[in-house]
DNA sequence: TTGACGTGTCACCAGTTGGTGACTATGGGG
DNA sequence: CCCCATAGTCACCAACTGGTGACACGTCAA
């Protein structure tokens, strides 16, 4: 291996391969050995660097970004004139947008469901926070008291969420479910109609609700 | 370890002690070696009888039962007075139900994620044949041109499916999701409830549109 | 009794993994 | 110039994996 002594670097190395090899191998192919093979490096410099393995996840885990920031999913506060509706379906369009342009979060996702490491545990912290405050911020730019908002769009929040997660870490491998080509882009443009549709749905089933 | 001399005894030890530690362990601790080990056998008789750990993974395929069966998400034909919305939310209820009580299920949904054995092939392939039959029950039931059904009810379909297997593969090991308890009882109430709210929009809008 | 077959045991192989300690090479400061 | 901290290399360990071939044992038929 090229003789590099720049220790600046190597570490730079080491921490990118992980991202690497998660992408396109996953996480089962992570291991000191193939770390540092990617890297061009020693795997005993992981030790030396990082303390480990798991040290050097952490360090991967503070540089990556893993999931949606609540500006990007929120509909700006100067285009909400199109209402409630308009706003949830922007969420889930931005969310199903985020997933499918985010391998590694994909392969976070179908990881956390059978193991923990120290990348799904900065995924796991992250992700609760932002989603829940999309909807305070939601409710806040509708006027909603946000336990009345959460009474009645959060589990359709934590469905459409935990669909498109699902939906979107299984089509890496397998292409139908239910019928639906989620390979394909005509099949969540499906999907996002489909749940626009629902959206619309609840919101008029609320309108409804409130004018009585 | 014990001589049994027994080889019908000893296959059906070995096919059992997959599923065993496919449930306590997961699917990753599946080796001819753990197996060999809890069934009180030598691996090499995994080869001997099975060809080796696929075909004994086919053996077991072949015993168990990973899904639902039609029957048994579909509402008897007798109590269908209570309308489209009624069906529509027991087949939620049926599926949630048998995944919480399935947990070789829930492993298989995890594990098809990422990696694929004969397993995982044997429910994907029954799987998308069973649901797509739910719909065309449910369908005629009530009365639909099946292709106006798809249409309508499809995308809402697979997204509830698919946001059930999520928070139940989920729920093994993590316990919230977007502020919803998924390890709880109560939490996966709140859940049915808010399905049968969305079901009962979509179909009061199915209706409204219906009479224009 | 002998032989053959079914059943189970065991030793061993090559390959992989995480982890460590001793080694060499490099280049900058005295 | 030489010294030495630092960067990088390398050999080796123990533990594990899937896989195979030789062997021992028990049983039943000829």
């Amino acid at each position: 291996m090229a003789v590099m002594r720049n220790s600046e670097a190597t570490r730079a190395r080491l921490v990118q391969a992980v991202g690497e090899i998660a992408i396109e191998e996953g996480f089962g192919a992570i291991g000191v050995r193939s770390i540092a093979r990617r890297a061009g490096a020693d795997k005993a410099l992981i030790y030396r660097y990082f303390g480990g393995m798991s040290g050097l996840l952490s360090a991967y885990a503070e540089e990556g970004d893993f999931w949606w920031k609540v500006e990007d999913v929120l509909l700006p506060a100067s285009e909400t004139d199109d209402g409630l509706p308009a706003a949830l379906a922007h969420v889930f369009r931005a969310h199903v947008s985020f997933l499918r342009s985010h391998p590694i979060t994909l392969e976070l996702i179908a990881w956390e469901l059978h193991n923990r490491n120290e990348l799904t545990e900065a995924l796991e912290g992250v992700r609760e926070v932002r989603s829940l405050e999309v909807m305070r911020r939601i409710a806040d730019q509708f006027g909603y008291e946000h336990r009345a908002f959460n009474e009645r769009f959060g589990v359709m929040f934590a469905l459409m969420g935990a669909a498109a997660n699902h939906l979107a870490a299984r089509s890496r491998r397998i292409r139908m479910f239910n019928g639906i080509d989620i390979q394909s882009d005509e099949g969540w443009r499906t999907i996002l109609s489909g749940v626009e549709t629902m959206i619309a749905a609840l919101c008029a089933q609320e309108f409804r609700g409130a004018r009585r």
